[in-house]
DNA sequence: AACTAGTAAGACTGGTCTGTCTCTACCTGG
DNA sequence: CCAGGTAGAGACAGACCAGTCTTACTAGTT
């Protein structure tokens, strides 16, 4: 887990001129992997095409990933960062006032990410059901759905419901749930994971 | 293009003009493809390990399947008549007496088909993702997530649901949840699922 | 007996894949 | 200036892929 990701000095912003060959180099490809990985899985994706876009050569592909596998766990660990964080709760905890609004705000970022032309759906169910849940992908990927999980329940208990793990399972049901609708063309499926998730909310209350 | 599964030694005996060799060979490969189709996915299962496990030769193979995807295409077809028709539907209309205590009973069969050791999760959802909702097999797959729905619109129909098909989506939202659940290793999500369901019933009576 | 049709076995083509290795150029620290 | 590390470019190995084609065998029909 903590093998590709953070041999990278991560927070530290890259030298603009100075040392641009290393930092830019395992840059360029996470970059390039969380584009390619993201939009059409692992499988899909080869290690040439990955250079070929990132500009960098095999040798130093695989001086920085000891396998393409290393990558994949370095691009999970980014979507946890960027989407998971970044885009789904940060967004939701800005949306709503009370911990009850943000649960449910959630499901109104859904519906603006449904929306988008290049919607991906969730790298971590994608690669769960591409790999195997035996697979150490499938493993990791199973421990950031656990992860989102964890949010839900940290805003569960935030609201003071009751059972909250038990309430975050039933929530995630209804994320990943919607996730597949969408990915089928139901554009309205956070609407009706949202209204679902509002009973949910209720029979959690006392 | 008859059913497989059970036709190991082939149930219904063939016709003479159907030389034994030609429906044998045709029987043999679906039963194989669905075997390793439904259990690896689509791309981890090649040509050769398909006619290998069949004992068929590869002309044989190309002779009835102008290509792989198109024995994909068979075994989809398959699916939905084994596991979506007989499977789970069959089971749950058998297992209720009143439309609703059937749509309630489907998250009983999911209980016991989670328990599975050999649990593929649902081919539909598995390679609509694989391939994305973009290509042949990924539509294909959203057709059959389709008739999915429409067994569960129909039961709401005899329920004398409200607006059946958008209970329809919301219930098949509630069954997809369920199953990336379990594959992630949740041994309850069918009864979280179950218990969200009769909330949703509840709702659209009158 | 000859013909036909379907079969198994497997060589073969042209392409892909991951991963290793070589070669050369550059930049930096000492 | 020079040594060492890193960079890009790309050849190469060994395995696999889908799909074509050849060969030889078998069984039913005429």
């Amino acid at each position: 887990m903590s093998s590709a990701a953070e041999s990278v000095p991560s927070p530290v912003q890259t030298q603009p001129e100075a040392s641009a060959g290393h930092a830019d180099a395992v840059d360029r490809i996470l970059a390039v992997a969380y584009e390619l990985f993201s939009r059409r899985g692992v499988r899909d994706v080869g290690v040439n095409e990955l250079i070929e876009r990132s500009g960098v050569a095999k040798a130093t592909f695989y001086r920085h990933f000891p396998s393409k596998d290393a990558l994949v766990l370095a691009f999970l660990e980014q979507r946890d960062r960027q989407w998971t964080v970044d885009a789904i709760v940060s967004e939701a905890r800005r949306r709503g006032t009370t911990p009850t609004e943000q649960l449910l705000a959630i499901f109104d970022v859904f519906g603006d990410w449904f929306l988008r032309e290049d919607f991906e759906a969730c790298s971590f169910i994608n690669i769960l059901l591409e790999m195997g849940p035996a697979h150490p992908l499938g493993k990791a990927s199973i421990d950031y759905l656990a992860r989102i999980r964890g949010h839900v329940q940290a805003l569960a208990e935030e609201a003071g419901l009751a059972r909250p793990e038990d309430f975050a399972r039933s929530w995630h049901i209804l994320m990943k749930g919607s996730i597949i609708s969408a990915t089928e063309g139901d554009m309205q499926a956070n609407k009706r994971a949202q209204q679902m998730a509002a009973w949910l909310i209720e029979h959690h209350r006392g």
